[in-house]
DNA sequence: CTAACTAAACCTA
DNA sequence: TAGGTTTAGTTAG
């Protein structure tokens, strides 16, 4: 399991990976050693044997380009952050879950109930929201853009205020 | 295996 | 808008 801190226009972000892809990507912190300390607690927290299994021969990774799109993100652009995730630290029902997440593009939103639908279980919203409450990988799954459909935004991870924030960086208006 | 959790949605008034 | 009901998957015991 690779680790680094990289640093944002929002702090820094501690974040792991391995030949796979993307494991954790937490959230800017105001100092390295906080990053660092969140960084400690995501990984310790995952369960044990992960079921990783085809590894991508070579170095997908690149620490300066995700570093950079992150920058180009909290600046405000339209970026994607398609890197790759290693799925293999969450379960069957999560992954489902987290794969459709992954799929919305920037600016863009869905509702837990509309994520339920799609999977075949039509009043599974409230299942979805605590699979999506699972996700590690901030911003590469952009779970902030799944929001409720009726009332109010959902939760977050990492806080409301946080959620509001990314949201209005991408233009994305909810019912309050 | 059961029961108590959810980052929901729906129904009624 | 507010409150109660329904709902599906995870987690703890």
């Amino acid at each position: 399991m690779n680790t680094a801190i990289i640093e944002t226009p929002a702090g820094y972000s501690g974040l792991s990976w391995t030949p796979v892809g993307l494991v954790v990507l937490n959230l800017p912190s105001p100092s390295p050693q906080d990053a660092e300390i969140k960084l400690r607690e995501a990984i310790e927290g995952l369960p044990v044997k992960p079921g990783s299994k085809k590894e991508i021969p070579g170095s997908w990774f690149e620490l300066s380009s995700v570093e950079r799109e992150i920058a180009l993100y909290f600046g405000g652009k339209s970026v994607d952050l398609e890197f790759p995730v290693d799925w293999g630290y969450y379960t069957e029902f999560q992954k489902r879950v987290l794969q459709k997440v992954y799929l919305i593009k920037w600016g863009q939103a869905t509702t837990y109930g509309q994520i339920a639908a799609d999977l075949g279980s039509p009043r599974g919203a409230r299942a979805v929201g605590s699979a999506v409450g699972s996700n590690r990988a901030l911003l590469i799954i952009p779970c902030h853009r799944v929001i409720a459909r009726n009332s109010g935004l959902g939760g977050f991870g990492g806080g409301l205020d946080w959620k509001r924030k990314l949201l209005k960086l991408e233009g994305i208006t909810y019912k309050e």
